[in-house]
DNA sequence: CGTGTTTGCTAATTCGTATTGTCAAGACCT
DNA sequence: AGGTCTTGACAATACGAATTAGCAAACACG
């Protein structure tokens, strides 16, 4: 015993009867490219018609027989991250302008497999994906549909990705110029590529300048705040104690921060923090963050924008393949190395 | 030129073939009802064939028909607010486990009129709104589909919603009881019904104690940190100065306290800071928020359930009525009134 | 052996829109 | 007047699954 939904649809064959002629000839004047050639008198009939009748198309009827649903699907681990938040709202607007629907998927640290068949199901026009392990995922459920994969390794599937490896770097560069030199790192051990790549350019910078590090300064937690602060602590265990810390980003970072402000180790005269992001919140805690800002409105609003154009057609011009570049921002987190004179 | 759909669609009809049996069998066998009355061996040989051909039902042809697309939509003003990103996060975790999606909408301040409409056109199950202005929508909207209000008022539609009038008292009181006197608020003039309410059990309490203030002690802002922040500058070129704030939600909260802190003046001790939702941050700042405890996630999550058992026609159950009881959690912002001996 | 009943499946139709092909009426030309 | 062109609309059909009605075969019973 459903509920029946309580007014009944106008269609466009109820428009066709009030404007006396055939539906088909309303679907030309309300659906069509302007190619099709109506008298401009039963043009105007229908469309009077179909404003006093209040008629709304279908989507559904329309997606069935164009085999396409004006909507797309976002694939996120966690969006209470603000970092994704970020990614979903900008890919959001930019879906709402253009005529599109999201349909929002929160996948979690598991596979965005389960996801994809459910999306597939629903003829969505298209996925953006910004998921662990995203490049694991079987070929045949990504090339069945447009496919964005948001910072991912280039390859099969057209992306968008932010220079992660230079992010690492310029961490390390400024902690190193701040007279660093034991430095340790906390991030997760899943499949991010981002969060990969932010590790690698920030141990290559340090192999650079001739600093290596002992295996207990590189502290794997979940990219929460919760476990960045538990992460923390650990690394207070240590003797020597490291001088500075980079965590993969910065919802890790103000957990960090927290934990050394609860020790009563000041920051950044005897620690210094550099996180990833700069969320808004960076500037909300005391000391400020520094960080590395990284654009992540851009990000979803390329990614958007990407994928649309594939599903349309269109070339992708200047929104694939370049890295979209991140910088430091040296806020209050960081500082000189405890007795360096530099 | 539209790029295809890489690969074609296996269908029933397809299924049907390969195990031999005519298309509504196979829809009788993978849809429906177990009422159907299928020998044995057919029901396997199509399971295996459905399996085979790795048949996936297409939902857009399903929805046509039965007019029904196990899809919600949910409507919010701004995700990138913690709370927001609870109840969105919780919303889509029970539509999944109940098989649905989730069609996301930001409204921003704008009415969530337009939305309706979209949503309305995907012939959308039903819609949770949590959204500026949700009370004002013209009654059509929401009655063509079926609509559960988070934090409206009780009225013709069913709704979940926190105790929100009790969320300002217990500030109210909190601070009352610390022997403050001189009590400022901070909060939007828009038209949100759980920030109204805050907002008058915040100054219920106040009258109730023989407490009255003067009208600058009342700032109107917008609901984010910036402008929490901004608002706390204001309060501070006031004389006589209040010796506490009570901010419609956390967000405003911290923006508030980075003003203190910024502006050099000691937070509980010069002035004492209550937020509302108690968002995962609220422990991650310094000194650690004091705050209203608001269970988003149960709040998102009852929302879901009713929604649910509304569209498939089951009673509320325990979904509906009950306020959600909301409780204060001390912590480092709040503290005796400067000059207080009590 | 005929009649009634059940079982197991299929033919035909529906949902609402898009699209192709067709066809009548008028315009235009020789 | 007879023919070709153009214009403007419509009839027919497709999209993929669900559903109703109905048909044939198998079975039961007197």
């Amino acid at each position: 015993m459903q509920k029946r939904a309580p007014s009944p649809r106008v269609t466009t064959r109820d428009v066709a009867e009030r404007a006396g002629v055939s539906q088909p000839t309303v679907s030309l004047v309300l659906s069509q490219n302007p190619t099709a050639r109506i008298s401009p008198e039963t043009r105007a009939r229908i469309i009077k018609a179909a404003e006093e009748l209040r008629y709304s198309p279908n989507l559904v009827a329309r997606s069935l027989v164009r085999s396409r649903s004006y909507a797309l699907g976002i694939i996120v681990p966690d969006f209470r991250n603000p970092f994704f938040a970020d990614v979903v709202s900008s890919v959001e607007r930019v879906a709402a302008e253009e005529g599109y629907a999201v349909l929002l998927c929160e996948a979690g640290e598991s596979s965005p497999a389960k996801y994809l068949d459910a999306l597939h199901a629903r003829i969505i026009d298209g996925v953006i994906i910004d998921a662990v392990g995203a490049s694991s995922v079987h070929a045949d459920l990504l090339d069945r549909t447009n496919v964005v994969l948001i910072d991912q390794l280039p390859g099969r599937w057209p992306g968008v990705a932010t220079d992660a490896e230079s992010a690492g770097a310029q961490a390390a560069d400024h902690l190193i110029a701040f007279g660093h030199r034991r430095i340790a790192f906390i991030g997760p051990a899943i499949d991010v590529h981002s969060f990969r790549m932010r590790e690698r350019g920030f141990w290559n910078a340090l192999r650079a300048a001739g600093i290596s590090l002992p295996s207990e300064y590189l502290v794997r937690a979940n990219a929460t705040a919760l476990d960045g602060r538990a992460a923390m602590r650990s690394l207070f265990a240590l003797d020597p104690r490291p001088t500075a810390v980079f965590c993969v980003n910065d919802v890790v970072a103000i957990g960090a921060l927290k934990a050394c402000i609860a020790a009563g180790a000041h920051v950044p005269g005897d620690i210094s923090i550099v996180g990833c992001d700069d969320i808004e919140l960076a500037q909300l805690v005391t000391p400020e963050l520094t960080t590395v800002k990284v654009p992540a409105r851009e990000l979803g609003g390329r990614a958007a924008r990407l994928l649309i154009r594939t599903i349309e057609g269109k070339a992708p011009g200047k929104y694939l393949g370049r890295l979209l570049p991140v910088v430091l921002v040296a806020r209050g987190t960081s500082g000189p190395a405890p007795g360096d004179r530099s």
